[in-house]
DNA sequence: ATAACTGTACTATAACACCCAGTACACACA
DNA sequence: TGTGTGTACTGGGTGTTATAGTACAGTTAT
């Protein structure tokens, strides 16, 4: 469901927040639905459950998930997502894009990367 | 010339280098150009010699610069920046696009985002 | 030749983030 | 009652980051 790669330069709980938000971002688990558990997380992942538990704080910080103690961690809705969530990605999209027309890649092949709605990241 | 926050959670000398790499893409400095010494850099930002090389082994391995030992580090051709690179920000376009669009930015705001041309990004 | 500048390479130290192990508490649900 | 849940601690180990200091070899201008 998750994927961690210990050799990765990026910290495991950034790992495993990427991999969560990317669930409810792609639409794996809707908005309401229950996140896996701390503890089923840390077993499936063999991961210690105190980087999980970061993982999670992390991704709740975003807004992208909410948690009920004693009944879990579910997915909220996009609308609950904070707004510097937003102008920080607005802000990578630009720089991006600008760097690569400065590596010379036609505005064309940047667009049609904007428009392509695909799963296949790492 | 190059901004660095000492409160930032990015390591300084991701700082400089993202800073330096800022100027080359923005064509403040040109290719062959000469970028600033080690110990020039080091003395108006305040920050150890060793830092800002740590940066410029950085810049120079994504393919952005160049050094001569005795003459000093220059900017290098947009076509000698490698393919990683590329990929990389290939990867971080369409992720944030995919991303920006499941928060319910329309896709004419996103285009609009890349089309543009600033230099205002921190 | 001399002086000043350049990249580069070491050693050593301190501070911090990351990740782990272990334990514990309170709540929800069947 | 038992199980599963989020959450909160303490400690310890490890690697990264940034620092200070010293040193060497090459280039450039005087």
């Amino acid at each position: 469901m998750i994927e961690v790669d210990f050799r990765d330069a990026r910290p495991i709980y950034e790992q495993v927040r990427d991999g969560l938000r990317r669930l409810i971002i792609t639409g794996v688990i809707e908005a309401g639905e229950k996140l896996p558990s701390v503890r089923a997380l840390s077993a499936s992942l063999a991961i210690n459950p105190n980087t999980i538990q970061k993982a999670m704080d992390a991704l709740e910080q975003e807004g992208y998930a909410y948690s009920v103690p004693g009944r879990g961690s579910f997915a909220a809705l996009p609308t609950d997502v904070g707004e510097g969530r937003r102008r920080e990605l607005l802000k990578r999209l630009s720089a991006a894009a600008q760097e690569l027309r400065f590596l010379g890649v036609p505005e064309e092949e940047l667009i049609e990367a904007v428009r392509k709605r695909e799963e296949d990241d790492r």
